[in-house]
DNA sequence: CTGAAAGCGCTTACAG
DNA sequence: CTGAAAGCGCTTACAG
């Protein structure tokens, strides 16, 4: 068991002190390059590396990073997650996924096991349901940076990185407009949710100010077969070439191509649709349906950027928006 | 800093050694009723939890799992990764997530963080270029279970869970069959990979053992692009109602649909498909996609339980196949 | 029933 | 330039 490599075992080979290679290893300045090179090449030769537990004992730094997300059967915290894997390995980081249901308290069990952990830092997407940001603000305190993104608290000074949700419902609803659709039917998550709020609020804003005599409907959908229904009924006074829906996310677009699938229509020919996505969905119809796009992958690189800000000192908290940009398909 | 509570903190107050103060907390036989109660009290009130770097760093017990994938841009290993994360969680383990990127040398690195960092076990797909699997079996015999899963070796003595290829294969023929197509397009993924030459030999195995006459021609792509391209191809000399498209993946599945959608046919009126998947894809069309299900999910309920077992003492190496079953949509 | 002591593998002031 | 020593927070034989 005991057979790893230890500092103990290379001080011994080498006939000097345990403090002697640590800093040898460490390129530390007072030691001699002769020692250097002698310790140097022992270490690689029996492969020696440090005992993470060892170092953070007494470091308290763990070199892993957290991430809490409510659900991970999503593409949009998939491609996050992959992107500040990828970064973290390469600044030899490891990534520790945590899922809290939704739940605020399994949220907070998270948390704490975090705390114990002494992760360096934590990317989190909080619960729909979270109301107490205490307990995340006290780990920022205590020298473990948090970093929200998508899902966010109101509160104000912590960092957030965030999806422009004003700006992708803009972009969105003035391709809907340049296009001269008469009747706009938009399928929005749950009312509960923030980005739902503002989604909404841009959407029907852009909409509504533009002058012309569009008339626009909104539902309210928590699941992709909630959206299909609502789609399919809407569909049913449905008259050819002034139609067109808006998905504000990937599970309402899933449920409403279903709805005109069924219905046998055709994009753009029959019916237009345009969404708020991360892009994975959309490339599977043909036409591609055009989309406000949300990069998971993008929110992961400029949360890293953030984090490693954080980690060397930055103590200054900052919101950061993602513009997203408009992806052309050929659906509307 | 040291502001965490300590077993020493615990001790201090209550006028008692740690030792002592240890004992209680994991019910010792040895204390008192007096002093486990006085002990607990206190750990409750001031939120002890252990600092799981000195734990591990005496027991050699870190109770972390490690899952390493080829890729994180994949359905089925969200699921899988959803479904171990569900299982580690209720036993108080965490889950730490790598991604070879199909990189052999990158997975050899992985490994030797997971024994440094002693993880209490490991899930892996290999990549399709992983030839030497020692470094695997040392691990195992260091104390480390190791459970391959998806993409496994050959080599027999090891812990493998396995999705039923050959099954499904059979599943998708047989469906083919039953409905009397007469020409058969296959589109299967990369030649090396050991699931596409399986998926493929028991494919064209149950198609040409009919003993009807049944025209099957295959292509592989390597992406869904090139799926769609080859499909494409295939269907410029379609002949209506006796068309069927197998796609052996997800991701062959996205590239034959999207050819489907550009020629303007419908499923499963002018052409049939059948797939091997996961079941996001073919459930976002309408009609449903019939597929032979490789469930993620249930892949990992069964490495998970495996696992535990292993962790349990069990030294016998056992191979899992979970076989799919077909999920009929209407595509054909 | 309880405690003193060693030790897991490392780092780092302190001393020389 | 190098080493002895303390200590991170815990566990566990050993002794009483």
């Amino acid at each position: 068991m005991s057979q790893n490599p230890t500092l103990k075992k290379i001080a011994e080979k080498l006939n000097v002190s345990i403090s002697t290679v640590s800093r040898a290893l460490k390129d530390h300045p007072d030691i001699s390059p002769e020692t250097k090179r002698k310790v140097n090449e022992l270490a690689e030769l029996i492969e020696y590396d440090p005992n993470p537990y060892a170092v953070n004992l007494r470091t308290h730094n763990s070199k892993e990073f957290a991430i809490v997300v409510p659900s991970l059967s999503n593409f949009f915290y998939h491609s996050f997650i992959s992107s500040i894997e990828e970064d973290a390995r390469m600044y030899g980081y490891s990534v520790i996924i945590y899922r809290s249901a939704n739940d605020p308290k399994i949220e907070l069990e998270i948390l704490k096991s975090c705390r114990h952990k002494r992760v360096s830092g934590i990317f989190i997407a909080i619960t729909s349901e979270t109301k107490e940001i205490e307990p995340f603000l006290k780990l920022d305190t205590q020298g473990i940076p948090v970093i929200f993104f998508d899902k966010v608290p109101e509160y104000e000074s912590c960092n957030k990185i965030c999806v422009g949700d004003a700006h992708a419902a803009t972009l969105a609803a003035n391709e809907i407009l340049k296009k001269g659709f008469k009747r706009v039917f938009g399928v929005f998550g749950d009312k509960n949710m923030s980005i739902t709020q503002v989604r909404l609020q841009k959407f029907a804003e852009v909409i509504s100010n533009d002058g012309s005599e569009i008339i626009l409907e909104t539902v309210h959908a928590t699941s992709s077969a909630e959206a299909e229904a609502m789609t399919l009924k809407a569909l049913s006074n449905y008259k050819k070439n002034d139609f067109v829906i808006f998905c504000m996310s990937d599970e309402t677009l899933a449920g409403a191509m279903k709805a005109i699938q069924r219905k046998g229509l055709k994009t753009p020919e029959d019916i237009g649709i345009v969404a708020i996505s991360d892009g994975m969905i959309p490339q599977l119809f043909y036409p591609e349906i055009t989309y406000a796009e949300t990069s998971g992958f993008k929110l992961g690189k400029l949360a890293f950027n953030r984090m490693m800000k954080c980690i060397a000192g930055s103590s200054f908290a900052q919101t950061i928006i993602d513009q997203s940009m408009l992806i052309e398909g050929g659906s509307l």
